[in-house]
DNA sequence: CACACCGGTTCTGTATACAGAATGTGGATG
DNA sequence: CATCCACATTCTGTATACAGAACCGGTGTG
């Protein structure tokens, strides 16, 4: 809660939640000058803030001149969650490891009572996702693992990009439930073994259910290229 | 190759390279005008080095004012080695997918005849560490994962930094020779498990010796501490 | 003698000005 | 009519100037 916020950190979340949130589509070209002016802010923070979203891999140089939003084709969602299934399966098994068994016993009772959550018509299902980001806080906080936390940060600015794209059916949401309420289960037990294997089931489910949605719409393509400002990438 | 690099790059791999040679030392103050003026660039494109230095973990912001040279403790080395495990298996596993035969084959050749290499007294060992590289690199060509890739790229800064600080014994080289020879040999049989397996010895073995070694120089306090300019951080 | 206040100094953060390079367009020529 | 060259525009990369804030020293007072 930063009593005044750097222009460089204003613009670097604005453009980040406007990447995640698709109102800068992939291929989408970002000009200094035009960032610059329409953020309100000069060149020099606005560089900086165009820096850090390169280091996060949500903007690449374009051919010579120019950055522009970074693709997110199937193909890469699959990278993700390649990643994805290595630490955070990692991070479960540390969790089991060396977390604070009533920490997760609590969030264990909040799985359990997930259906409650789902039944209000919250249509963003903000109570939901919060609570698994509460679980994700835990896991990090259990884990103790700075470098490994700052990977998984980095990995999930990319999966909200990918929630954003893909929103869950109610029956995906229950499943997913069930399967973080195994999971928080292992890790209160104690059972590394169990966590580690619980995490790669829900990660399975979860990236067959984007590709089964990704089907439906019969491809991405379509999907993300419906509207908007002409992307010149290769999506 | 690029033509002609912009001072911002050279100032970052500059600043990168003595970081990891430990030439700047845990706990040095990176004052901007100093360094800009050390550096013969201006105080914008030593801004954006920072920054990147920053993202990478090399430095990070001190109470308030200024920013210093990241620790290197022995905890944070295992931190780094938990997430190494994670990332490294994966890689492995997935390069026994996807890797090209022949490519791993010439490797597992190369490996087998590593003796010679270390036969050779070339102190740092480059032929022999040339050869790791490659192997990483092809590991990463078969992966074919740019995110995989990325989060590997910034743990091997750390590691170089870690071998900097504890020299591979001629022993452990010969015994890491082996463990690399297994698992190229599994990823050219296309045997992901026994390649995850084999990767996960290996990183046990390496990280073993250091952990050997640092109790060797009783603790790794007096040994980075012993000179150079006073280290304000907490190592 | 200790503590607090105040001034000076230095540093970070931001804005802007300038130079070099690349791109795109228009016209001229084959 | 196509192609190539030249010019102009625009953008990135860099330097520098300026403002606000934080730290350090000294001094005064309790």
């Amino acid at each position: 809660m930063a009593i005044t916020q750097r222009a460089s950190d204003r613009a670097y979340q604005t453009l980040r939640d406007e990447i995640v949130e698709w109102e800068l589509r992939p291929g989408s070209v970002l000009g200094e000058v035009e960032q610059a002016t329409r953020l309100g802010v000069s060149r020099t923070p606005l560089r900086e803030a165009l820096a850090r979203l390169m280091a996060d891999g949500l903007v690449s140089p374009q051919s010579g001149r120019g950055l522009v939003v970074t693709d997110l084709s199937l193909a890469s969602i699959r990278e993700i969650f390649e990643v994805r299934q290595a630490l955070e399966e990692q991070a479960a098994r540390l969790a089991a490891q060396r977390g604070d068994t009533a920490v997760f016993q609590q969030l264990e009772s909040e799985f359990a009572a997930v259906n409650e959550l789902l039944e209000h018509d919250d249509p963003a299902r903000h109570a939901y996702y919060g609570l698994v980001a509460r679980l994700d806080g835990a896991i990090d906080d259990a884990v103790d693992n700075s470098y490994l936390a700052a990977a998984l940060a980095t990995l999930r600015t990319h999966l909200v990009r990918v929630r954003r794209l893909a929103v869950d059916d109610p029956a995906r949401l229950s499943a997913a439930a069930a399967e973080h309420l195994l999971i928080v289960q292992a890790i209160a037990a104690r059972d590394a073994e169990l966590a580690a294997h619980a995490t790669q089931v829900h990660l399975h489910h979860a990236l067959r259910n984007i590709q089964k949605m990704a089907n439906l719409h019969s491809n991405l393509h379509t999907l993300v290229g419906a509207t908007g400002p002409a992307p010149k990438g290769t999506l």
